[in-house]
DNA sequence: CGAATATACCTAAAATTCTTAGGCATGAAA
DNA sequence: TTTCATGCCTAAGAATTTTAGGTATATTCG
């Protein structure tokens, strides 16, 4: 029973958010952007972020890349063309689910 | 692969918040209000739904009550002492990852 | 120097949650 | 009388995540 479970579905999503806005980044880049950027809140662990990575990668969403960079070997990412036009109609649709579930737990005015 | 999959997660707490608000709600109605509350945004299933009620009540967050209503059973739920405890930390947590996804998927103004 | 920590990738088993696709039954509407 | 809306349920499968490892190099600290 773990209740960091809010995460789930949005994921993909985040990664192609992400992308489209840093041009190409690593997995464990990500993963330290979006502890960061929610505050420490949003703890994505290694065993959900690399399988999909690799899932994106296999539906032709993104493209990688291996550098070696001082002696460690990263694996850049970035958003192939597909990925692109993908990007913003995926947003678009968290954008409208996040707005739906804000619309049923705000305090209603009545 | 399917693409309503953004609701993972949020289930239980949209189902303590409309339990709060409304007092009590049964399973049908819950369906119908989650989609008018969201514009026909968002269609819970019933094979989703279900299993989440019955899991919520297992835990002993709702507990239930069978009424006879014009010939048909409906089974209404409302809030335990222990749901109503849980909810307002359950919609701290969820209002946290909201503004979480937020921060990432807003367009930056850099 | 040696040990611990951070960086950096990966995988597989299990758990969780959801979709899909049914089943059953009553009341209302066509 | 047949269809649709109401109202409950379940089970198989899919998808995603947690948990818990494994491997390896670089840096930091005692």
């Amino acid at each position: 029973m773990k209740d960091n479970s809010l995460l789930k579905g949005a994921l993909s999503t985040l990664i192609l958010k992400l992308l489209a806005d840093n041009g190409q980044m690593y997995g464990y880049e990500i993963i330290q952007k979006i502890k960061e950027a929610s505050a420490d809140q949003m703890q994505i662990t290694e065993g959900a972020l690399y399988p999909a990575l690799h899932k994106m990668e296999q539906n032709g969403l993104l493209k990688s890349e291996l550098r070696p960079v001082s002696g460690r070997t990263r694996k850049y990412y970035a958003l192939s063309p597909k990925g692109q036009k993908a990007t913003q109609s995926k947003l678009d649709q968290l954008q409208g689910f996040l707005s739906s579930i804000q619309m049923i737990i705000q305090p209603k005015a009545q």
